[in-house]
DNA sequence: CTGAAAGCGCTTACAG
DNA sequence: CTGAAAGCGCTTACAG
């Protein structure tokens, strides 16, 4: 028979169920039952349960979560796959990741966060996730392409803005459409007619809702739509060069920030000169100075939602993935305001 | 002997190590000394090996988390508890959990978040976190008392900005006195006399050192220090009443854009009439009109330095508990001027 | 009401 | 070089 290994001294480790029925003359399975709710049919005399109690209490005894995880299959941890550029925080994530937290928490479960550093690359690290450290796991604004990877069965996900339709995966969204089209209504009932849109990368599906949100609603205008002022989202606007707009309505926050700041160098004010429009309602929304008109989505709300869902397919494996659409707001606030009426020289924006 | 439990059918779960055996033809060491390789002593035969191999990705083989941290004690994991209030995100610790994050990822650890709602009585819960589940845990500003708990021995823990010295436990933090003398010092040099500090609450560690630093510079100047000018976090400053000062100094970022805030609502402009400067140089720092003035932390940093650490303790417990303390930066921006020439008009702050 | 047994999936001595 | 055995700490049938 094998020594029992001693790495660090057993008076060190923490107790186990074992010690506590050998302090208070029981079973393991005894103290088992009383400790940790097993679901077994028997029940344990008023009188032994008191001695298991005061001996666990004694022995300052915790179930080991890794032993229990083994056995349960069920390991009480979900997890939140996202790309965090190094460095530099990014809000979206950080309000989704706030909704997670405290969603998970409220259900006893444990968040482990896993960052990657690009989809299409990195994706292929998710299986290997799926080893027992997590029942489940949030895929927060998943790229990559599901044709290249099968996800593994045994684990479930949830995602939340997914750029493609992930089979059996609940996906979780705003409508960001109609969001578009409100902020671009609104920024054609104060006066403005060019309106530019500084979208997100091309192709993707988020940016591509919101082009078609701002198409539609000027369309209802009649307002000519003007290819050259839909310009992508790194915004080094060439196209820009010759007409400074009205109105720059940016696919989410961060952009509409930059904006504001470029603007802000080239000594325009913003809504005087410039009106600037974002996406998303983060907090840098409402720090800016003036702060941004915004279309809302309740990102936190969104990440709460996902921990319910996650947890529901982990009790009850194998439902109908149908992708669940949040409303959207719009946000009216001080970065919006109707176009200057005198046509101003035009400067060179970069 | 009991039928082998399915609450799923068998081959919807992750192959193990006595699949793998099976499929290649030798038993479940072979494979564990050749796919998780164990340091135990024994060499498999190239040819051996490679059928472990094969069979191996054939049946998409994951070692399983839970049963590796219940047979090594390691779960290689690390947990990190902080306050986070509910539904407000607080930069301080989101830049800090970024440098986590990423040191984490690096030295291949999982990070796993609790939220506590306040320290004082959620403090009580860290014991029960070290149950297996993590292998070390970063406190992130604790201001519990240590006298009314005791600490588990045999998961390491690491502090950030502790408010109390906890035994045994490597605190990890700024110069902040230093900080403040700084800072204090820049204003001074700008010509402001009348400096007021909003500092945070009386009594913690950190706005103490920020009140010191801020002392010692108005000593340095031969400025009297006005106790009138030093005020409580909260900051619905009646001693402020009678008169406006030249110039702000808060004991953090959010507190001196609180302070903007309402300047703006007085009608007063930031620096022109007012200098205010923060302290950590998070976020709100670089994204406030004008750009704030503050201390820069190297939070990040500081993370990063929490995680190794942290697992320099795990891997060998009980070394000296030597607190680490980063240099500070002075970052001046815009929100700090020269004080107005002329004394005007005092309006009524809140 | 209570306990002996087997199992979760991995490791680490140890024996061949 | 390879395998049978025992153990990590818990749970869930099952038998008394």
């Amino acid at each position: 028979m094998p020594r029992p290994r001693s790495r660090k001294s057993r008076s060190n480790r923490a107790a186990t169920l074992a010690d506590v029925g050998r302090e208070a003359g029981v079973s393991a399975m005894a103290a088992s039952a009383v400790l940790n709710g097993a679901r077994t049919s028997s029940r344990i005399s008023e009188e032994t349960r008191k001695r298991i109690l005061i001996a666990a209490h004694g022995l300052n005894y915790r179930p080991n979560a890794a032993a229990r995880a083994l056995a349960n299959r069920r390991m009480q941890t979900i997890g939140v796959a996202a790309v965090i550029d190094d460095g530099e925080l990014n809000h979206y994530f950080l309000e989704v990741f706030n909704g997670i937290l405290a969603s998970a928490s409220r259900h006893e479960q444990n968040t482990t966060v896993f960052t990657l550093h690009n989809w299409g690359t990195d994706a292929a690290r998710l299986p290997g996730l799926c080893d027992g450290r997590i029942d489940g796991l949030i895929l927060v604004g998943p790229t990559f392409d599901p044709k290249s990877m099968r996800l593994p069965t045994h684990t479930p996900f949830v995602s939340l803005h997914a750029n493609t339709s992930l089979p059996g995966v609940v996906n979780i969204e705003c409508d960001e459409e109609q969001g578009a089209y409100e902020m671009v209504r609104l920024l054609l009932a104060q006066g403005h007619r060019r309106i530019m849109h500084v979208t997100g990368p091309i192709g993707m599906t988020g940016p591509e809702r919101r082009i078609r949100g701002y198409k539609r609603a000027l369309a209802g205008a009649r307002v000519p739509a003007d290819p050259d002022l839909i310009v992508p989202a790194n915004y080094n606007a060439t196209s820009a060069r010759d007409a400074l707009p009205q109105a720059i309505f940016c696919a989410n926050d961060s952009a509409a920030f930059g904006c504001m700041e470029t603007l802000a160098e080239l000594g325009l004010r913003v809504p005087d000169d410039v009106s600037v429009a974002g996406f998303d309602d983060t907090l840098v929304a409402r720090i800016a100075m003036p702060q941004l008109t915004s279309v809302h989505q309740p990102l936190r709300a969104m990440g709460i939602r996902a921990v319910e869902v996650l947890l529901a397919c982990i009790e009850r494996p194998g439902g109908a993935a149908k992708p669940i659409v949040f409303p959207v707001d719009l946000v009216p606030r001080a970065s919006v305001a109707a176009p200057p009426v005198v046509d101003r020289i035009v400067p060179v924006l970069r």
